[in-house]
DNA sequence: CGGAATCCTCTTCGATACTG
DNA sequence: CAGTATCGAAGAGGATTCCG
């Protein structure tokens, strides 16, 4: 006599092991991307949409109501004016961002391979600073760096050896800095010279000094692949 | 027209992201549970159905597949006598240790929650141990433990205020404790006071003192929810 | 226009049976 | 012991429609 599976009964690995519950809650696809776009700020339905690209709006609607259910995402509706529901990380869900950067600073050995269909999104990378942050490369820096890539805008403060993301910032900037997404990426991985890129015009220095550009890309550079 | 799983080109989010490029590997369903029974010591195939109750035999040699293909596991055919082929991590394989280590974390605060028909292998609370191993309460020591839990044995190596775990071990143990999963998750939550288990004979200390089991469990307790 | 629900097809999973 | 083969069930992907 088989069981018919009802919607709701949610598939689990059914062990008492803390690595499987985690994944019982976010181990299924497109769950940790999303939590990815929300690791660097609240999202509205269709910013999501357009952060995860090849996601179904069934499966992302399906997602999004599992990790509600979870209380790992909540939702909260926006005051006027620019009313509007997003999606945020809850405490709880707050606690994935180390899970998921340590799994992208595995998976950054893997992008050395490049591939023309992939798809690239500036807040990806904004993330892979967060995890790539080489806090001996901070030290003694007090700097608020604005970066406007393919036109969204992300804010970075770095102080007293930590860094700081988000998406808007009380803080003046200290440094202004343009680009688009192809350029933001070499920068990062060492491909292009933060110097070569400024004279060529591919990075347009709005305020700040050239010497806090490059120390910019030092600080958040890829690792080299051995 | 039926095609032979050959002919399937991998799934992938087809992103140029660290994250979603770690997860065309192992964000399949089963695969970082595989990637965590290897992180534990070297398997054999018998072993890893043992480790992954639920898993079908199919799956498990399909995942094993991919992961040797992505060079994140490979097998190795053990000398006689005792010949076997066992699959271990490679090298880039090992480098998945800090995210499921994190992934475990976090999962942590989701084990308050019981579950009776939950699955329970003494592997899965070693590698917990990993996980939450307090450095400051390791200070000083240096002290190896061998931990016998329903028949396993592991060893775990504390010193230098680190900590190294396996299945086998050159050096003598100053410790040896024998006792059953049951137990071992109790002492470890921290439901159970090591020193009831051993009065209570649940927990047996074959070598070593009270004192260095105390110790122990101090020092790889699992946080508490707050 | 944001935020989904529905329908339909295709792929993947899970359980069992079977084999070198 | 170490896997293949098979097949029904559940999940994913895409297009379309619906609602406020």
């Amino acid at each position: 006599m088989k069981v018919k599976y009802h919607a709701g009964v949610k598939r689990s690995y059914g062990q008492y092991c803390a690595v499987a519950r985690a994944l019982d809650l976010v181990g299924e696809r497109w769950t940790l991307l999303i939590v990815r776009e929300l690791l660097v700020g609240p999202r509205r339905y269709t910013d999501l949409l357009e952060g995860l690209p090849g996601i179904g709006t069934n499966l992302l609607a399906l997602r999004l109501r599992e990790l509600e259910k979870a209380e790992l995402v909540q939702r909260r509706t926006l005051p006027p004016p620019g009313v509007a529901t997003v999606y945020e990380l809850t405490e709880l869900g707050e606690g994935l961002r180390e899970p998921v950067l340590a799994l992208g600073r595995r998976g950054g050995r893997f992008l050395a391979e490049r591939r023309d269909r992939d798809e690239r999104r500036p807040a990806w990378y904004v993330l892979s600073m967060e995890a790539t942050f080489d806090v001996a490369l901070a030290a003694g820096g007090d700097v608020a760096y604005e970066l406007r890539v393919d036109g969204e805008v992300f804010h970075v403060e770095v102080r007293d050896g930590t860094a700081s993301f988000g998406q808007s910032s009380r803080r003046v900037p200290d440094v202004i800095l343009a680009t688009d997404v192809d350029t933001f990426v070499l920068a990062l991985s060492g491909e292009v010279r933060p110097g070569a890129a400024l004279t060529s015009g591919d990075l347009e220095l709005l305020v700040g000094e050239r010497e806090q550009v490059e120390r910019l890309f030092r600080m958040f550079a890829w690792p080299r692949a051995a």
